[in-house]
DNA sequence: GAAACTCTGTGAACGAGAACTCAATCACGG
DNA sequence: CCGTGATTGAGTTCTCGTTCACAGAGTTTC
């Protein structure tokens, strides 16, 4: 399923609706209007229906949308139907607790594979996932694994970026600070949390 | 220093900027033109250029910009010549992530105090923080803390900011998935991992 | 010291996305 | 089966941010 042309901010948003409809009080009603997910979500409603226009008439006038039947579509168009396995580069601090939070499951993602470079770190089990040297990366493609998530140091990261483009990978979650460069039919999304807690003192009254 | 209408896009990319003048090889030229540092951080250099006029005329035509004096300016915009101090809430995975992350000094930021609710985990010392109990959240205005970091359960997190917000905090970066309502002078920047992770299968070939 | 060259700063054009508005649509009750 | 009320879908406007283009300031060269 693929659209004309959809805005990434609309993408953005489709998961926090998914999580708004699963959180909504199921007292009864089968449906929810525009304006009552607009409150949920804390956007405005006609942002809600451009969005959701985007991919057909899923709404019905007068009643709203139907909350199974929504949630199900947008699953579809973020192709979160099925699982999806995702493979983690890098068991430090930060990939251990990636690993270890079990909330990517609302959103049908997995992860059930992770790399390494320490030799130490190479072996040890970790919920079942048995970590495996980064060489092992070329395997992906044979795994069916097309998700990658780098927590790794930035100096490395460009070099393994180029591994999993190898492997097939055709969507990247970067916590590195490094841009990486990539060819045009693979996605990377950059979460630089450095970058945003640096941005908060500008916000702050002067000399706090 | 408040200036008078600049995008928040610019100031997010202010700290990025900085780190580019940081790891800029420093070979003999002390100035850098809005050619150089676009290259460097992906960008157009009318983009740099933009975003730096927003501040008054800080390069000179026909040479550029003075990397040391561009440096120093752009930490007096963001507030980052002192060190600030920074509150966590919650030590658990990410909480822990964070608190050993040594990277946020680039940008003069330091974790030095965290609360947590599990008395198992009060009172234990981290890198020489004493983890302390919620309730001397109210204490933080005296110590001069005005940033807070978020990294408890979502359930929680509306609970505890308003703690925050009567403590005097300005600036919270939120990894919870909730939104969170605080008066308009505070600010909030949020991290939804859940919600990246959960765009990329969007971005696939279909059925991969 | 003038001419040629380089690079900044900024007003103006352009584009993307958000908000507004309203006609078309559907459920429902009489 | 038709009128009423509710709510969607989409065309339009508005706002914000990016890109462009060029005048003007500074530097170097001869
Ligand atoms: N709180 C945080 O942890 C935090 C905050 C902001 C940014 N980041 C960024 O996230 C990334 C990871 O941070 P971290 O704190 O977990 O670092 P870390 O040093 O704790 O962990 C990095 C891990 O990657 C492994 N590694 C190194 N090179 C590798 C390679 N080529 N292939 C596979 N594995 C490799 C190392 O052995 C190590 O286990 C860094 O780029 C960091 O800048 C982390
Ligand atoms: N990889 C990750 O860890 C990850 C990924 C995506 C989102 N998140 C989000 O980040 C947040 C933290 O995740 P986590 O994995 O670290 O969870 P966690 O359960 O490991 O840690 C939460 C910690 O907060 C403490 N806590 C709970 N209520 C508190 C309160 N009122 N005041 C102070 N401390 C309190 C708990 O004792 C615990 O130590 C969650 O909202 C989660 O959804 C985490």
């Amino acid at each position: 399923m693929r659209y004309h042309k959809v805005p990434d901010e609309t993408i953005r948003r489709l998961p926090v609706y998914l999580r708004g409809l699963c959180s909504f009080p199921n007292n009864g009603s089968h449906s929810i209007s525009s304006q009552q997910l607009a409150d949920i979500l804390h956007v405005k409603s006609p942002q809600v229906r451009k969005d959701l226009s985007y991919f057909g008439d899923i709404g019905t006038p007068g009643v709203g949308y139907d909350i199974q039947k929504l949630t199900k579509h947008i699953r579809a168009i973020l192709q979160l139907n099925n699982v999806h396995c995702a493979a983690l580069v890098g068991y430090g601090n930060l990939g251990a607790a990636l690993l270890k939070y079990t909330g990517f499951g609302t959103f049908c993602i997995e992860i059930n594979t992770v790399f390494e470079k320490d030799p130490r770190k190479i072996g040890r089990v970790v919920r079942n996932i048995k970590i495996e040297e980064v060489s092992k990366i070329s395997s992906l493609s044979k795994r069916g694994i097309s998700i990658a998530i780098l927590a790794i140091p930035a100096a490395e990261s460009q070099d393994v970026t180029d591994k999993l483009v190898n492997a097939g990978v055709g969507g990247i979650l970067n916590f590195t600070s490094s841009y990486l460069s990539v060819p045009a039919n693979v996605k990377v999304i950059n979460i630089d949390i450095g970058v945003s807690l640096a941005c908060l003192p500008y916000y702050l009254p002067v000399g706090a």
